[in-house]
DNA sequence: ATGGAGTTTAGACTCTGAGTGTAACCTTGG
DNA sequence: CCAAGGTTACACTCAGAGTCTAAACTCCAT
């Protein structure tokens, strides 16, 4: 992949519907040509191929998430108070980028294989929480867990299943309130009060 | 689709790490005709075509989850206990089809286009725990949560991506362990001891 | 201005692989 | 023994990804 020019990235951005709804075999580099305006010859010029499209569209996704996170990680603050606003930060991407975090989990497994990009999926959440989770047990903020790596990836994976079917799939939810759920379940749990 | 002879939908299942690894696109009929012995001409007598070859494990996948959340949905206790019950249930069919599970993961997209997999989706995991999240409310075993449907979501979430990055990745895990690890974050949170 | 390097594009081409169609062969129950 | 349906080989069509070529254009640096 060469380095993209502004237009044609923000014209992939923009397409990324064409991805989100029919995935990518469905969409023919023809689509593509048609829906960015940029030439079938051109996007072979950029990239690699098909492939490559989508990992560049992924690639602008996770680089969000990474920023957003990272900075609601390594803000002020204990540590449950920055776990909370890395939730809020990471559901705020799926509500600003709602095509192409669907493409995403549409074509997952088509990033996955790409390990650039699993590595960076690992490391934009489930790197900075698990160091949260730490930070958390020492500053009394959070309970001590057994195994951080799992619990980081457990709330990964509640934070991004609710981010995609709540709210890159339906624009009438605010954040606030889908974060407001996932926190509360994340650091209260569901026993009744005074049960723990 | 025929109704297709157990000869076959064994060697399908077994053949899923195909799918799994490659993913569907990357899977030549030819591939799937090899790794099950059965020829290409048979498939397609049975299957309307590659994709319902995937839809063929993928339902095998669901019917598992189902029959399994809907027994622990379903037995005696309270709901938290139940709710217990469910995530070791549906974690455990990680274990049991770990390379079935990756192929339902990895092809995602493609599930979620065909409705009726999809209904069948929500229906096996997320209908079963927001109903169960009604009865705590009532039988006292669980905290009142304002929007169920989303609590659920989450739920689903955190097991999903723990099953799968998890259990279906490394088979050194032990189901219970993890399943310790989920319920405990789902059932009393993060929050240190007595400060809820 | 001139030349050269890189960008952009059209269009024709190759090649892979999904899916089809046909006909042969086999198996089994009546 | 026949008929129906299961099973298979093989040859075929067709869509679409990706390649190649060459022309046109832009933007410098000399």
């Amino acid at each position: 992949m060469r380095a993209v020019p502004e237009q044609i990235a923000t014209q992939i951005l923009e397409a990324a519907e064409l991805f989100a709804v029919r995935g990518l075999d469905d969409t023919k580099m023809e689509d593509i040509a048609a829906a960015t305006g940029v030439p079938k010859a051109t996007l072979y010029y950029y990239f690699d191929g098909k492939a490559d499209i989508l990992a560049f569209l992924f690639h602008a996704v996770l680089d969000e998430v990474a920023v957003a996170v990272t900075a609601a990680a390594t803000g002020p603050g204990l540590a449950a108070d920055r776990l909370r606003r890395v939730v809020v930060a990471h559901l705020e991407v799926f509500r600003r980028m709602p095509m192409a975090s669907r493409a995403l989990q549409f074509d997952l497994g088509r990033a996955a294989r790409v390990p650039e990009l699993a590595t960076r999926a690992e490391a934009s959440f489930v790197a900075p929480v698990r160091e949260l989770l730490a930070q958390g047990a020492r500053d009394g903020s959070l309970r001590p867990v057994p195994h951080p790596a799992i619990t980081a990836t457990a709330i990964m994976g509640a934070v991004t299943t609710t981010g995609m079917n709540v709210l890159a799939m339906d624009s009438k939810r605010s954040v606030r309130m889908v974060a407001d759920v996932v926190v509360a379940l994340v650091l209260d749990g569901l026993h009744p009060e005074g049960t723990v």
